[in-house]
DNA sequence: ATATCCATGTAACGTGTTACATGATTGT
DNA sequence: ACAATCATGTAACACGTTACATGGATAT
């Protein structure tokens, strides 16, 4: 239940127009929770109903831009959602799943999905890298809202690493024994 | 689009009921793939329809066991499915959405958060890491299908070890701003 | 003006979650 | 026989995805 407030976080960083939102979506939070446009609306909708934002001017006419803004409700509600306690929950990584079944069925040759994966997390890795370098210089006192979002720019770096890591030590086991 | 996969998988390993696929989901597969009993139950049904699993037996009465084996259409499936190329997905971590949050807000401590990811991220490690040691001795040479179930335990290995990372060295550099 | 693109929205469906109901099984 | 528990299943709803439709904006 974390898209109406990422949806917050954003307007509260920038109000903006739900496209505008899906395009930024992409780029940022997006990142740790995707949502299509269609997706974006529905909960713009929702959010709207419930008196947590609001659109500027009147205009409802059905092509026309909606800017929204967060309401002080928008924001209440925001603290006491990131307040709550909640545990990781597991992932859910495809791969694995492909690999256990390649495990059971014994035919399928799983080296070259796993070789695509490590250049897919890679070129990943080096945007992360690139965003770190651009934004967050070393040497330069952060104030405490940089801080937190260099670290969820950290855990993204960290995870593709780890990612990377799992490549190439699994692709390393299997030429191994294969000698 | 996994679980019916993920079932089927399982469902190679060793058929069983939907009640003790369930168990075992939760210690296996489960760890990249997370499904409840009514989602198991619900996907059974549809593999049965579609003719890749069967009941054994013929009662049908509400209550009583129901046991599946694999059919070879089903193992076919499997087979096509775990061969298609399949990008890796998004994550989904709630507690990035929360970070990102407590940035804009400004008013919301993340610290005792994150140190209670970190103790259950070394928990959950912890477990892993047992189940390393006492499945996969080292120096024993393992078929090409324990190598791919040992991948996949290392991938779990791997990505805790990146969180637990993450939480120290995020709880490091907000202590060394305060100093 | 009209063709094209973009922002918004609808519809339908698949997947995931929560709560609960019913028939079988087990223990006393 | 009765209570407790377990395996299976139903129902309702929230969330996510895909395809498509409509109205406004833009450019020729």
């Amino acid at each position: 239940m974390s898209l109406p407030h990422a949806l917050l976080t954003s307007l509260l960083e920038k109000p903006c127009t739900g496209a505008e939102l899906a395009r930024r979506f992409d780029k940022s939070i997006g990142h740790f929770w995707h949502a299509t446009h269609q997706q974006i609306y529905r909960e713009l909708g929702k959010l709207e109903e419930r008196g947590l934002i609001a659109a500027r001017g009147l205009a409802t006419a059905r092509g026309s831009q909606r800017h929204f803004d967060v309401l002080e409700q928008g924001r209440t509600e925001l603290e006491r959602w990131s307040s709550l306690e909640a545990d990781p929950q597991p992932m859910r990584a495809a791969l694995m799943v492909r690999l256990r079944a390649a495990a059971v069925l014994g035919t399928v040759d799983m080296t070259h999905e796993i070789a695509r994966h490590q250049v897919l997390h890679h070129t990943v890795l080096e945007q992360y890298r690139d965003i770190e370098a651009s934004d967050f210089p070393p040497g330069i006192a952060a104030s405490t809202a940089d801080e937190l979002r260099l670290a969820v720019l950290r855990a993204g770096i960290v995870l593709e690493e780890a990612w990377l890591a799992w490549c190439q030590e699994t692709l390393a086991g299997h030429k191994d024994s294969k000698v």
